[in-house]
DNA sequence: CCGAGTCCTTGATCTTCGTCAAAGCGACTG
DNA sequence: CAGTCGCTTTGACGAAGATCAAGGACTCGG
């Protein structure tokens, strides 16, 4: 693995290109030295969708950073209900810090690939440097930001609301530049409508009829049920229910 | 206001008797030089029910500690549709940090006592004291964790599911030493039936028919619309899906 | 090219929960 | 004490979404 130490915009030297790419990434908190450190112990990894990458109840001895793709972290009941409780996308950290174990599963939902980083590592360093702490909880109030976005979709959105806020939540994670002036984006779908459902708390069927009811509708375009055209970007914004 | 300034079980000092009460304060994580400096700053106030302690996009110029009762955090649709998003029992954290504006309201749903700091004396505290970062971080995850796991109730329980969960956590936090084992409960409902219908996605009407069905099954008992005792938690447990 | 497997769509029916309406129950007021 | 107000309960009905069932589209391996 190449280490690249060169200089985030903001300053701040990174681990990696990769890390550098948007704005939640952890490793641009550390200084030089760390990073020499860190870089010995760190490694890459790619993986092939619906890989599991953290187990429920099982024990946590790394963290990552998502280089690319996107990692659905869920939750299931005894009975096997299941719900997806957050997405994650570059470049945004995979772990949960000051906890042995983790009551969440992590998937890949796409091919990702990842630079992981053994927990000893990052705990020490997270003691060293207040940098590293700092971001991390900035990351962390963005997620609880999601997590109270969403618990809104869940527990007061209509079907079909739900499914224009996910089109649309999507659009704009994918893509950070997607202009609502310019009013089209296009993308792949990172889920399968099994995924979507779970993210959504709906079933399979619902999911389906509502896109096809943005379809019928002229408000989206999907081609081989992954690629996402969306022709009108403030028609969806006015079904998501905002 | 008397800043007490003795010791922590951690060994850490306080800065008020009720923030040693129990794991989430933040006041623990300062030095005693910066004690007396916040106390200077810092102030207690005693706050109604119903009265709205952040507006959805006000400025936020203070944060505070809650010493007693239950704060709700709620965001709504533009069409008012409601959702809470979080409750706050002491000694929760309340405020956004590195954010001017916030996107939820907060509200005391019982009669509340607050410690009230403003933004820019923590804020430059926590620049100065690693501590005190850690403990928001600490705090912020133990937030998160909350909030995904209530969106599995949200997404994926049904009405009686969701409201057996809510009173088991409601007893949970009232009470942190409830006993499974002991296998009763008895607490004040913090919330009226509205504010249970908006933090579960139900309607009124179904969270009333949901605690009477509770009650003719001989799980709970409720006086007064408020005070429930909880004959059998296993029962509620057995009913809250998980 | 065929057959199996996976994922998605569509239709018919059923259930749960929301909506609408009315009435009960305290608490407070004049 | 009657009257009002806020909150809750209960019932009748309807609608949104789940469930059940069937079939279509694409991929892969022979």
């Amino acid at each position: 693995m190449t280490v690249r130490q060169d200089v985030h915009s903001s300053g701040i030297p990174v681990l990696c290109q990769s890390c550098e790419a948007r704005h939640r990434g952890v490793c641009g908190a550390l200084d030089p030295d760390q990073l020499v450190g860190l870089a010995k112990t760190s490694s890459r990894h790619s993986v092939e969708p619906g890989v599991e990458l953290i187990g429920d109840a099982e024990t946590i001895d790394s963290y990552s950073n998502v280089l690319s793709g996107v990692v659905k972290l869920t939750k299931s009941l005894s009975d096997g209900r299941q719900q997806i409780v957050g997405l994650q996308f570059a470049p945004d950290f995979l772990g949960r810090p000051f906890k042995a174990e983790s009551e969440i599963n992590a998937e890949a939902a796409t091919a990702v690939s990842l630079c992981s980083f053994p927990k000893t590592a990052i705990e020490r360093m997270m003691k060293e440097s207040p940098e590293l702490e700092h971001r991390l909880l900035r990351q962390t109030l963005n997620e609880l930001d999601e997590a109270r976005d969403w618990m809104v979709t869940l527990g007061r959105k209509t079907a079909s609301e739900k499914v224009a806020s996910f089109l649309l939540m999507i659009a704009m994670n994918i893509d950070p530049a997607v202009d609502l002036a310019a009013n089209s984006a296009t993308f792949e779908l990172p889920l399968t409508r099994a995924d979507i459902a779970d993210f959504l708390g709906l079933t399979i069927e619902t999911v389906s009829r509502q896109l096809t009811r943005l379809r019928t509708d002229g408000v989206i375009r999907i081609e081989n049920n992954r690629h996402v055209t969306v022709d009108s970007l403030s028609r969806l914004e006015q079904r998501s229910g905002a």
